[in-house]
DNA sequence: ATCGTTGACTTTATCGATCAACACGGAGGT
DNA sequence: ACCTCCGTGTTGATCGATAAAGTCAACGAT
């Protein structure tokens, strides 16, 4: 079979044999219908015959100037976007819209300080466009993406540039009011990152230091509960861990807080760990509310403010594939979700 | 800032403004210690002010032949792949090790029949390998890999090429051995695919139909339980919807089998659901097994045959990217990993 | 004084495909 | 008979970078 000498097959080599033009043959391939229907036909088959793979990806991508990829830019090791339920919901609407424009997702680490390799992986890689998803825009190495000279799209907030995303300041108004409602004054918030793995800190309850998204959450929260103590605590990038962390500080401190408010639901299914393991019932001892509404928040019944993640990556798909479209800053609608994890605050 | 003229830089441009060979400029990314370090930090600050933003991709692959792109084949929407925890394993120890080659992993999806576009973007991807996972070899359009004319490393056993697998047949006996001293004589076995979803069907014992995978752990389970019956279902792709269905359908048939062997954890948890719907509990009233060892099925308790689906992913990695690598075809071990999911069969 | 080496760049020739512009033969209008 | 248009293909330039081979000065060894 594929009676060729060994050496690559190319478009040039094809076209000698069968006498045609080479860009003859790239039509074939590429624009069906500017020639004949048996001269493609017969092309096809003798590429097949001759062991030909189709055009070369770089070789168009060169020419073309387009490489029909989109990347994806997560702020952490992949493998922990992948055990994030937010994340892998994101994903899937992303390489729905992605795919639906021809072409594909490539997965990329967002580099930390110091990491020269996953930097230049961000540099080499051939992609029209970035798609970034990382809980906070100020990710460590986050601003490599600028430097790359590709449209660039965000999940989060900024003054500038494309983004698809919530109304953060809003989220925060409807937990604060849904708790102020219920009477809670003692509150801890806990957002994720600004420390190493295993660590706990206590941020300003002004939100100065966190992430823009995390800060205009917190904003709106005090805006509803202008008498409330609120403090704001982190304990690293990995959800479940952080969580569980980060409320453990809060729930083993003098005056426990009879409400926390996760940034996350993954954040705050380390809470609920936390609280179990206290022995305190969630929406009886302790109210919890996380965000963003994944599917095992309905599971345990956790009041979160749900957005709809997957078109949220379908959004973003379609910004990053086409520059024409119009709209280029989404705000997308967000809707509080009350299941049993939030309840009256404790008599004390 | 950056002062040019809004036409894109290259590195040409960038050449003759410095007074240097392209050659050069091309050395001071790629190969630092061709040239002197004044010379390099001198066109790299140079770059930056004139906003040349790193060798183009595409022109690197072509020239270069490499892409530093490890194509990940998934046989089902992608969306699918995240839900499904042995791929994220999988995942997480692929994009390990791709990254540890320089490289990043593209998200490609298997073309179904008649799917013209998946299968162009297969085709079109600059991909240097490509790794499969996919439940089965044979899944339809999984053959239009072939045609790529790039280095295929399958998750799965096949006669050629390079793959990183476990010894299907064994892990089938470990299974059988275990059902059998616990006295199992009626076993349904659940396989992924075959049919569209929500129908169910009945196969041929001998798992003939089969993809590879099963058919051999179908024969290590007869081999260890020869006067058993054993029935094959199949209700699909989407795993745990799939497993409920299988399941469903062999539970309420006439003489109920006593346990049931899913090719996966996910499937098994799957017949988990349908087992619990019927008030039957796992390990007493109905034996459930899975294969993979999932974290969900040490948390349910799951007993299941263990594979180390990382290390898989690592090494598939390792084959994609390195074609010098000696060992192209890898067994990992397995172990059965007992839990509560089996008991003794019940005396009917 | 000659030669071989090394370091630091440069020159030249592609990599494989696509695009823009042009050529050519026949159909249709006037 | 002449001109234009259309469906089909062709030619030549070009995308941006890298590999391979070449140049040239400086230097130590023989």
């Amino acid at each position: 079979m594929g009676g060729d000498t060994g050496t690559a097959v190319t478009m040039k080599t094809l076209a000698e044999r069968l006498g045609v033009s080479v860009t003859t043959i790239s039509n074939a391939y590429s624009k069906p219908d500017r020639l004949s229907t048996e001269l493609r036909e017969q092309i096809l088959a003798e590429a097949k015959l001759a062991g030909y793979c189709g055009p070369n990806a770089a070789g168009r991508a060169l020419r073309s100037g387009r490489n029909d990829v989109c990347g994806f830019l997560f702020g952490g090791e992949l493998a922990e976007a992948f055990a994030d339920p937010y994340t892998v919901a994101f994903l899937a609407g992303l390489s729905e819209s992605v795919e639906r424009f021809g072409a594909s997702v490539l997965l990329l680490r967002a580099p930390h300080e110091g990491e020269e390799t996953e930097a230049q992986l961000l540099q080499r890689a051939a992609i029209d466009a970035i798609v970034t998803c990382s809980p906070t825009s100020d990710h460590p190495g986050m601003q490599a993406v600028a430097a790359r000279g590709v449209r660039v799209v965000g999940a989060q907030n900024s003054d500038s540039g494309d983004w698809v995303t919530i109304n953060d300041t809003k989220a925060g108004r409807l937990v604060g009011k849904h708790l102020d409602r219920l009477g809670h004054r003692r509150i801890a918030v806990i957002v994720p990152g600004h420390v190493p793995e295993g660590e706990v800190v206590e941020l300003p309850a002004d939100g100065s230091t966190c992430s823009r998204f995390a800060a205009e959450r917190i904003r709106g929260l005090r805006e509803k509960l202008p008498d409330a103590t609120i403090t704001v605590v982190s304990a690293g990038w990995k959800p479940k861990q952080a969580g569980r962390l980060a409320a453990a500080h809060v729930l083993d401190a003098q005056d426990r807080p009879t409400a926390v408010v996760a940034m996350s639901d993954a954040l705050a299914l380390g809470v609920w760990d936390a609280a179990r393991e206290r022995g305190l019932t969630p929406g009886r001892d302790l109210s919890i509310v996380g965000f963003d509404d994944i599917p095992d928040a309905g599971f345990v019944g956790l009041t979160t403010v749900r957005q709809p993640i997957t078109d949220k990556g379908r959004l973003a798909g379609r910004l990053a594939m086409d520059p024409d479209y119009p709209q280029r800053q989404i705000t997308l609608p967000i809707q509080l979700v009350v299941r049993s994890s939030t309840g009256p605050a404790p008599k004390n």
